[in-house]
RNA sequence: CGGGGAGUAGCGCAGCCUGGUAGCGCACCUGGUUUGGGACCAGGGGGUCGAAGGUUCGAAUCCUUUCUCCCCGACCA
């Protein structure tokens, strides 16, 4: 992509309604618009990142099994009336009447939907266990909605829901979806926490929440420093399990499981959590197959949160700097920028097309900064948006033979030979 | 939902106390000079001051109502 082709309207000062760095990062490289409280648009640059990060997501729910369908945003009342959640959810569910004056609501997650649509179709033990996934918007109509995307109204969450014949097959289903996400954290280049958790209006006896960690989270975590050093070959579910971890307030120095050198601080930030509420909404649903017996049974059901919007502000507040965002390379917008520092020059604009096309027939993500303007403003620019491999491109480096190689996330530069960047750069990308 | 704050040019702000018909920086447009870290000079365009009502000869400024947004708290992916 040329950098004057894309939209990218980044700004120098950030809207005073800003309050964390996340949020005035996302609205100073141009990746979201405001367009009422806890409600954005998402801008190109937004969006890039928001569908890479929704990719890894994606992939990992499908490496554990889990099917990708579509359920609407609009669900029907009568559904959350069975299930006895229409009144419960309050203020929270944003309730619309259609043109026939039925009650309808914007979706704020789907477990009736899902268990209903389960249940309409699946009659036997011999079709168990299933799992399915959706990523789709929600909408919660939050008393307060603030820091940007991190905690909006409307926000795109990955959620699934698992179907078992009985409690036992559903922890090894809640364990699957465990492993999952511990790697889809990992992939992102994130330190996930997992903690047990409350299972809150949810219900049920078995939960887990998955926290990030970063400086600028809400929450103080304790955990066993074990908990950093995970291996995706080789995760075990129950054994990470045991491992101690907790938020500050659930915190009890004279009762916890870890020696106190082994002991770590650090703050996070909520990005998933998991749920298995056993017969919860199938009861109340209908949805029950034929065991072995003959005999009918409520099915037992878990479910399984990611909030993707929500990862793309927890990704900045891990990292970031003065200059801007860091993007790890697995979920950056762009990999690569090439920024041609003098678009006039004719020994610039070869070299840099050279490159461009290079890299883009290599399918690497590839940001052409072509633009007439200051240096200065390439630059920073370029750090602002925070593509992990920089590669500047100046008359003066030309004749001597280099061009300049930067790594943002660790923010240092080297010169590399001209004819060595294509190795160079693909061999960092690879690794 | 309790407490606090803010709406003036695209963005950041000043002006309001003490009423007299709107200003600064950045951005934008034109011309020129620049060119390895948000460059410089000159010229230029852009605002019914969130909305409604009131007081007044006169309201961004004073009064009333209302809408929106933000922050702290309680609550949450």
């Amino acid at each position: 992509m040329k950098y004057s082709e894309f939209f990218i309207p980044t700004v120098k000062d950030a809207p005073s309604d800003a309050e964390i760095i996340s949020h005035k990062l996302m609205i100073k490289a141009g990746m979201i618009k405001q367009s009422s409280a806890g409600i954005y648009s998402w801008l190109p640059l937004g969006l890039k990142a928001l569908r890479k990060i929704e990719q890894i997501v994606r992939e990992e729910q499908d490496n554990a099994g889990a099917n990708e369908m579509l359920m609407p945003t609009i669900q029907s009342a009568d559904l959350w009336i069975k299930s006895g959640r229409y009144d419960d959810y309050g203020k929270e569910m944003l309730r619309i009447k259609d043109r026939s004056g039925r009650e309808m609501l914007f979706g704020p997650t789907n477990e009736e939907l899902i268990t209903d649509i389960f249940q309409s179709y699946v009659t036997s033990y011999k079709e168990l266990p299933k799992n399915l996934y959706h990523i789709q918007w929600k909408f919660r109509d939050e008393v307060r909605p603030r820091f940007g995307v991190m905690r909006g109204r409307e926000f795109l969450m990955k959620d699934n829901y698992s179907f078992d014949i009985s409690e036992e097959e559903a922890k090894n289903s809640y364990n699957k979806m465990f492993k999952a996400y511990i790697k889809t954290f990992l992939r992102m280049g994130l330190t996930p926490i997992s903690l047990r958790a409350e299972t809150g209006p949810i219900g049920g006896n078995l939960s887990h929440e998955f926290q990030i960690l970063a400086n600028t989270g809400e929450s103080t975590l304790y955990y066993d420093k074990e908990l950093e050093r995970l291996n995706p070959e080789k995760l075990d579910p129950d054994n990470l399990q045991s491992y101690y971890a907790a938020v500050d307030d659930q915190h009890d120095e004279n009762n916890c499981s870890v020696k106190k050198e082994d002991l770590k601080i650090s703050k996070g930030i909520e990005v998933g959590h998991i749920f298995y509420f056993g017969t919860k909404y199938s009861e109340k649903l209908n949805a029950y197959v034929q065991d072995q017996n003959g005999k009918k049974i409520p099915v037992h059901m878990g479910s399984y949160g990611i909030g993707v919007s929500r990862l793309v502000g927890a990704l900045i507040e891990a990292n970031h700097d003065e200059k801007g965002i860091k993007w790890p390379k697995s979920v950056a917008p762009f990999t690569l920028s090439i920024v041609n520092l003098m678009p006039d020059d004719q020994n610039c604009n070869t070299k840099s097309l050279e490159y461009y096309s290079y890299f883009m027939s290599n399918n690497i993500d590839t940001l052409y900064d072509e633009r007439i303007c200051s240096i200065g403003k390439k630059l920073s620019d370029n750090d602002l948006i925070g593509t992990p491999i920089q590669i500047i491109i100046g008359k003066r480096d030309l004749s001597a033979g280099v061009v300049e190689f930067k790594d943002r996330m660790l923010n240092k530069s080297k010169k590399i030979k001209i004819e060595e960047v294509k190795k160079v750069i693909l061999e960092k990308i690879n690794s």
